[in-house]
DNA sequence: TCTGGGGTCCTCCCGCAG
DNA sequence: TCTGCTGCGGGAGGACCC
């Protein structure tokens, strides 16, 4: 059996953690730049804030019903989630971290016990401990531990947030209670096709014969219909270094001059390095990309994009920040006002085992630079020592209007008992 | 005025090598 | 030496996830 643990409405359930006056009122979460809302309350999602909507379109509808809106504190969720997810897994050796809020527990061996029971301890526990709310839903596939997850969450009342999925019958009753723009693995495209093929619900996307779901769907698709089947086909996985490593954004104001873009891309560059030496590894190329601001039909739109190679793998911030500006004077278009910029380094090699130049000998003072950098960095907690290309005066921020304390990982924010 | 960021996997196409 | 077939790898693009 697999169980699918998801915390509940996770962003929202982590402020509410550290200041209880949220409970029971309407909570949003905003996208970096406070730009979309990206997490939700019960209650705001009952007053019909959508996922993804823009901030600005929804101030009125905020003010009308007294939401709290908050900025996106990541250190805080990033800290809550490994606490959670340390819980978990003392209740099975087999997890697999599936994403910040989101792990699936495999139970091999478990047949003895009674898994309803065993669900609502570990339900217990976590929200003893941590606060979170969680919800469960138990299957013997991943795929259908994640609809007996959606059965869970959507009847509290009936389920206690625990669900277990555990015959023939209720496989049935509940693919054909889920409609398909629900199933997980079915996207917005998928949806349009299939819906055009009248599969309304889950069932009837198992119904479907192989052949044509291998035909338009590939084998990803026919993945899912097995697991949906009670196949089991989707295994866990086990963690694996990234294999590649991204940092883009978007920014405040529209740009239109080339060196605004070289000090957001060295900025971009200097990231990423610090990522690949955290990773302990190397990359062979970086993508750099700059973008028009899509909203505005009344500007020209651009879209630039070049991958670049390096010499050798490498992940010092100086050749990464070097090569990424090569790529970006490639790309840039005088005239165009630029909304959006990033790159993505990939090729990933370990430290260990990279494939170096014959005629490109490699600085081998740049390894302990780097270090020495990082270490500085770290102790001080924030970018003490940057490059030249970088912002150095400080004059890039990114809008976090809203923003609540580190509770949990900054000492001067940890919350005060007063008597 | 203001619309996020970071990933994965698969298919298709093309060029290259045997 | 040339041609045609085939397999492989890389890049682009498209689907998806949170």
């Amino acid at each position: 059996m697999y169980a699918l643990i998801d915390c509940n409405n996770f962003y929202a359930s982590c402020e509410r953690v550290f200041n209880p006056s949220l409970n029971g009122r309407p909570v949003v979460v905003l996208s970096n730049n406070d730009g979309c809302v990206i997490a939700r309350s019960n209650e705001a999602k009952a007053i019909g804030v959508a996922m993804g909507a823009p901030y600005f379109h929804l101030k009125k509808l905020f003010k009308q019903y007294n939401v709290k809106v908050l900025s996106s504190n990541y250190a805080l969720y990033g800290d809550m989630s490994s606490r959670v997810m340390a819980i978990l897994a003392r209740f099975t050796p087999e997890i697999e971290v599936y994403s910040i809020d989101e792990a699936f527990l495999k139970f091999n061996g478990f047949h003895r016990y009674d898994l309803h029971s065993y669900g609502s301890e570990i339900k217990r526990t976590v929200e003893r401990s941590t606060g979170i709310p969680i919800s469960i839903g138990m299957a013997p596939t991943k795929a259908l531990a994640k609809v007996s997850n959606k059965i869970a969450k959507k009847f509290p009342g009936q389920t206690k947030g625990v669900y277990v999925m555990e015959d023939e019958g209720k496989r049935q009753k509940a693919l054909k209670w889920l409609q398909i723009d629900d199933v997980w693995g079915i996207g917005r495209q998928y949806t349009k096709m299939l819906q055009s093929n009248n599969v309304k619900n889950a069932l009837d996307f198992t119904n479907l014969p192989n052949e044509f779901v291998r035909d338009r769907m590939s084998v990803v698709g026919l993945r899912l219909k097995r697991d949906l089947e009670g196949l089991e086909t989707l295994a866990l996985e086990q963690p694996e270094n990234k294999k590649a490593i991204a940092c883009t954004r978007s920014f405040d104001t529209m740009y239109t001059e080339l060196g605004d873009l070289q000090e957001r891309i060295s900025t971009f560059a200097s990231v990423c390095g610090r990522k690949l030496r955290n990773q302990k590894c190397n990359c062979e190329l970086i993508q750099v990309f700059i973008s028009s601001n899509q909203f505005r039909e009344d500007l020209p739109q651009y879209h630039g994009s070049i991958s670049v190679r390096l010499s050798y793998p490498t992940n010092s911030t100086i050749h990464l920040t070097k090569a990424s500006l090569v790529g970006l004077e490639r790309i840039f278009r005088k005239g165009h006002h630029y909304k959006r910029a990033g790159i993505m380094v990939m090729g990933l090699t370990p430290d260990t085992g990279r494939q170096l130049n014959m005629f490109r000998p490699i600085d081998h003072r740049q390894g302990p630079l780097m270090k020495a950098i990082d270490r500085l960095n770290l102790m001080n907690g924030y970018d003490l020592v940057r490059f030249g290309g970088m912002d150095l005066e400080r004059k890039w921020k990114m809008n976090r209007n809203h923003l609540s304390p580190n509770y949990t990982t900054r000492i001067d924010d940890i919350i005060k008992a007063t008597s």
